[in-house]
RNA sequence: GACCCCAUCGUCUAGCCCGGUCAGGACACAAGAUUUUCAUUCUUGUAGCGCGGGUUCAAAUCCCGCUGGGGUCGCCA
């Protein structure tokens, strides 16, 4: 039975590259009927918190990456002692102080990987070097070879210790993980061998870089799961975006769900080369979600951020708010921009776009606004449809085409240059505020 | 520096394993259509096998070298 696990460390917020390897693995795990394993490593006291932790959980269920078994290593210490104690029992571990060590032995360490193939590790070049970077050598005049540390000397098992004996004990049937535990790799085969466990297959996953093809880092700006939801990106579309670095269902098919993803989703598959995150990319999967999302359903995903930019508070019109997110949905890549794109309906003080504002309002516009005015206050039924009858019966009566006065009038009413068809806008303002910018528009003027 | 990994449009990728389809799709970009604007949608276009050697009738595909990029060299994980 395949068996796979994402073993994040609860020294940081659950960051783009993991929540792939999290989700490559979830993936593996669902198409082969499998079991996905949740390891919490968290075997450094000090940079491991709390709240590290169940922000890693919370975005991993945010995601909809499910898991079937959740370990914690701080709960594990015991085991990994008592393994130490057996290794030095054997003579194959020696003591240094608190700290165990296991002898490093030469040995020709042959890794198969589902991605990469045959990677072979020669124990010789695991030396040790002095601070002038020259090699070591030993009491034979020979490279002294470095000794894999199992327990700290605080007492506190080691990385490569604590990963071995749960992969084996977790009867973990694959380890998939980022490339750059490679090199990590020969070294754990040293464990396995010492402990006489029986060695994984290995799946070493291709990392992802930042935009400019350079290392991830903070500076990139978003680099943690919970940024992206804060910006206003759905979990799906996160999800899809990442399933797609290093991996495609191979039908030219770009929008694809895990549901669908996990039917053909092979880590054979999986491309070795390293892919730089796009943006631009990930915005345009998020804006086709949106688009599919019914509104009702995106509209109670915008209201939490509604409500934390202070646009609408605990008794708003619901049925309102849904025809507005109806009119900005095929506009929006993100939830946040729906917050940019509506601000004049929440908010009475506009802000202009100075470049629109210039263009369309610069000049006099007392006669038409006037009279726009008179035949919006004359329409009974303030829907769309009558408000442009209104609008086509003021262009009429001035002798203008209506271009010349649509574009005043958005600007007039929103502040912006663009945005959804001009009577929708004009609907939902209704008459009295619709009058109302009107005419505070014709005194700027003046 | 040592060891290891990798290399198709600007970016993500299909094709590579089992050589022979104008190297396919998507984002971005450009042009056009639709539209009162923006966006959406649709159509079209620009753009790629890093280089050099082999093997072969034939190489993106197989082999070697080079170059380039990346990773690791912690009693962090």
């Amino acid at each position: 039975m395949v068996k796979v696990r994402f073993a994040p460390s609860p020294t940081g917020f659950l960051h783009i590259g993991g929540a792939r390897t999290a989700l490559f693995n979830w993936m593996y795990a669902r198409a082969q009927n499998g079991k996905f394993v949740l390891r919490i490593e968290d075997t450094d006291q000090q940079r491991s918190k709390k709240e590290y932790e169940e922000e890693i959980l919370r975005s991993m269920k945010w995601l909809g990456l499910d898991w079937d078994e959740l370990h914690y290593q701080s709960h594990r210490f015991d085991l990994y002692r008592d393994m130490a104690q057996k290794l030095v029992d054997e003579g194959k571990a020696y003591k240094d102080g608190e700290a165990i060590l296991l002898k490093t032995l030469k040995d020709d360490i042959k890794i198969y990987d589902l991605i990469r193939g045959e990677i072979n590790f020669d124990t010789s070049n695991f030396v040790v070097r002095g601070e002038d970077g020259g090699v070591e050598l030993d009491e034979h005049n020979q490279p002294k070879l470095k000794d894999e540390v199992l327990i700290k000397g605080d007492g506190s098992p080691d990385y490569n210790f604590c990963c071995v004996i749960d992969d084996a004990l977790m009867e973990i049937s694959c380890v998939v993980r980022g490339e750059d535990h490679i090199s990590n790799t020969p070294k754990q085969i040293l464990i396995y061998k010492a402990l006489g466990f029986k060695i994984p297959k290995f799946a070493h996953l291709p990392l992802i870089m930042a935009e400019d093809g350079t290392r991830m880092s903070k500076r990139m700006g978003a680099v943690a799961v919970s940024d992206y939801k804060e910006q206003g990106f759905l979990p799906d579309a996160l999800v899809n975006y990442l399933m797609l670095l290093g991996w495609s269902p191979g039908n030219n098919q770009e929008i694809v769900t895990l549901q669908q993803a996990i039917k053909n989703f092979s880590i054979k598959k999986v491309n070795k080369a390293a892919a730089a995150f796009s943006m631009e990319k990930l915005r345009w999967i998020n804006g086709q979600y949106i688009k599919q999302t019914d509104t009702e359903k995106l509209t109670e995903l915008l209201i939490p951020f509604l409500e934390k930019a202070n646009y609408i508070n605990q008794d708003f019109d619901r049925q309102g708010l849904k025809s507005i997110v109806e009119l900005f949905k095929v506009r929006l890549s993100t939830l946040t921009e729906f917050l940019e794109w509506t601000d004049f309906i929440f908010h009475d003080k506009l802000q202009f776009d100075p470049e629109a504002k210039e263009k369309h309002l610069s000049q006099d516009r007392s006669k038409e606004f006037n009279l726009l005015i008179n035949n919006f206050k004359q329409v009974e039924n303030y829907d769309a449809i009558s408000c442009e009858e209104a609008f086509k019966k003021t262009v009429g009566e001035l002798g203008i085409k209506p271009g010349e006065l649509v574009h005043p009038l958005r600007v007039a009413l929103t502040g912006k240059a663009m945005g959804p068809s001009l009577f929708d806008i004009v609907a939902i303002l209704g008459k009295e505020r619709t009058i109302e910018r009107l005419n505070s528009a014709l005194k700027t003027d003046s």
